[in-house]
RNA sequence: GGCGCGUUCGUCUAGAGGCCUAGGACACCGCCCUUUCAAGGCGGAGAUCGCGGGUUCGAAUCCCGCACGCGCUACCA
């Protein structure tokens, strides 16, 4: 099949885009890579009302984002299109027509009154809610007669008989019985198609021959089918993928967290720490990977290796993947990356431009430390700004409230710095100043350190002490640890 | 309610009859390293493979039943 696939990502404008919306676009656009063929992204917006503005240019840049490409789309045309459902609406209006022709669809003039009233009694008489057919039996004539002045949808004419089984590439066979299955609408009262129909026009014309979805779309295989067989069209290869979850076990939604796409961008996750986040989701190379890059999963990727099951959301993980993309991240590239996020994330009282070399310095000290972007600009506040009053207690909380402990660390250590002369100033001779405190207090560092981290940065825990000081320079270094002695008087 | 799908360490998963006394990763615990916190290195604990029956010399893997979970059940996608 090699160079012969095609498969499609096609949202629809109703908001932001979906981290499980972009998981779904991964791995069509893997396995296209995979394979060799092409990507289209289709919007469809065939529900005027739940139109959201801005949502296809947040498609456009959630994909983006993570460097999914796609070959064919509103933006960057194509053979088949127009790739907007709404542009396309005589192309589903000829087969909705060759359907009515054929008999396989029927005008339904049935209220949504009737409907609703209809599947309450349905269901609270035990039975299966669907559509009861009651227009089904209509004079095409007729109805067509009444069509002109009066409301209607267009209804597919489902063949109740037997069963409908298909192969999912996921699954295996799925089948279904047809005695289940009811009239579902075609073509709505504004005229505009629902999503069975646009999908099917669409993927047919677009020459789809792989369809990649949520499994929330397995149920609606027989209709696809179905209305596949009445075209006498041939159908393309479903794989239906496992739903992400939350926690809970429920479907991942706005109650679980973050669910934009883009939010994961905004709060400091790395394109290829999400990439590699998503791809496991239900998917897996082998026995061991657990790291993988753009260029590697385009290579790899298989449907066949896909699970079947929920997969669970679990940020831990992605947080874990995201320190270790950090880590490997160049000097360069993660000092650019933390001059960004300090400058959004650290307050605007702080003047800008930040100052530059500051910023080159404290940029090693963070790559370590952090698993998210957002986290830098709390770890690295003390350099760019004054400390915010703390409580004396702060200042022993690891040494069990031993004050006299805390003071004496503080005055020799004022000594220690004040030895180091100005000219003299340079992270070498700070840091054997402050390894001598070992010596003057006759204890390990690591007894009594934390005091000195609270004293400088404001928290018993932080970047490396040593380079802190030197950053932050002699007077200011002075200055604080003074301060931290004046609490303790 | 009906239909569909699913069920392996806490989590994501490997596993397609014997390689499994079930492997990896994250999280967890311990040790080492150490300038706090991390990172890193080493090690540990953790699943009788949802339950119950079969088939087989042999089952996590095949079959049946049950339970539980999720999804669908719109003129939304």
């Amino acid at each position: 099949m090699t160079g012969s696939v095609r498969t499609r990502f096609a949202p629809s404008p109703t908001g932001e885009l979906h981290i499980g919306g972009l998981r779904t676009a991964l791995f069509g656009w893997a396995f296209v890579q995979a394979n060799g063929g092409q990507f289209v992204l289709r919007i469809e917006d065939t529900d005027q009302s739940r139109y959201v503005e801005g949502s296809v240019e947040n498609i456009y840049e959630g994909l983006r984002w993570l460097g999914i490409e796609w070959d064919e789309g509103p933006d960057v045309g194509g053979p088949h299109g127009p790739y907007v459902q709404s542009e396309r609406l005589e192309k589903y209006h000829a087969v909705a027509d060759e359907l009515r022709a054929c008999g396989r669809a029927y005008r339904c003039f049935c209220t949504a009154e009737r409907l609703a009233q209809l599947r309450k009694d349905q269901q609270r008489d035990g039975l299966a809610p669907g559509y009861d057919g009651r227009c089904r039996g209509l004079d095409p004539v007729e109805a067509e007669e009444r069509a002109r002045t009066e409301p209607s949808v267009l209804r597919f004419r489902m063949d109740r008989t037997g069963t409908t089984t298909f192969p999912d590439l996921i699954r295996g066979d799925v089948t279904f019985q047809n005695s289940l299955q009811d009239d579902f609408v075609l073509l709505k009262t504004d005229g505009y198609p629902t999503y069975h129909l646009a999908m099917l026009v669409d993927d047919h014309d677009m020459e789809i021959t792989h369809v990649i979805r949520g499994e929330e779309w397995l149920a609606s295989g027989p209709r696809h089918l179905q209305l596949y067989e009445a075209m006498d069209w041939q159908p393309p290869r479903f794989a239906h993928l496992p739903v992400l979850v939350d926690r809970d076990g429920r479907k991942l939604s706005k109650r679980s967290g973050d669910v934009a796409a883009l939010d994961y961008r905004d709060n400091g996750y790395l394109p290829e720490a999400t990439l590699n986040f998503l791809a496991f989701l239900g998917w897996s190379l082998d026995d061991h990977t657990t790291h993988i890059t753009p260029e590697e999963l385009t290579r790899v990727f298989s449907l066949d290796r896909v699970v079947s099951n929920p997969a669970f959301f679990d940020v831990e993980r992605l947080d874990a993947l995201n320190g270790h993309y950090i880590r490997s991240l160049d000097p360069a590239a993660w000092r650019n990356l933390v001059a960004d996020w300090l400058d959004r994330g650290l307050p605007a009282d702080i003047p800008r431009p930040l100052d530059a070399d500051l910023v080159t310095a404290a940029a090693p000290l963070l790559q370590e430390r952090v698993a998210r972007l957002d986290e830098v600009a709390g770890l690295s506040r003390f350099l760019f700004a004054d400390l915010p009053d703390y409580p004396p207690e702060l200042l022993t909380e690891r040494i069990k409230g031993d004050t006299e402990l805390a003071a004496r660390t503080l005055d020799a250590a004022i000594d220690a710095v004040e030895a180091v002369s100005p000219e003299a100033w340079a992270p070498e001779p700070v840091e054997a100043a402050l390894r001598s405190l070992q010596d003057t207090l006759d204890l390990k560092l690591r007894k009594f350190v934390s005091v000195l981290y609270v004293a400088i940065m404001g928290a018993p825990r932080g970047i490396p002490l040593f380079d802190s000081v030197a950053l932050l320079g002699r007077d200011e270094a002075l200055t604080r640890l003074r301060s931290a002695r004046a609490k303790l008087a």
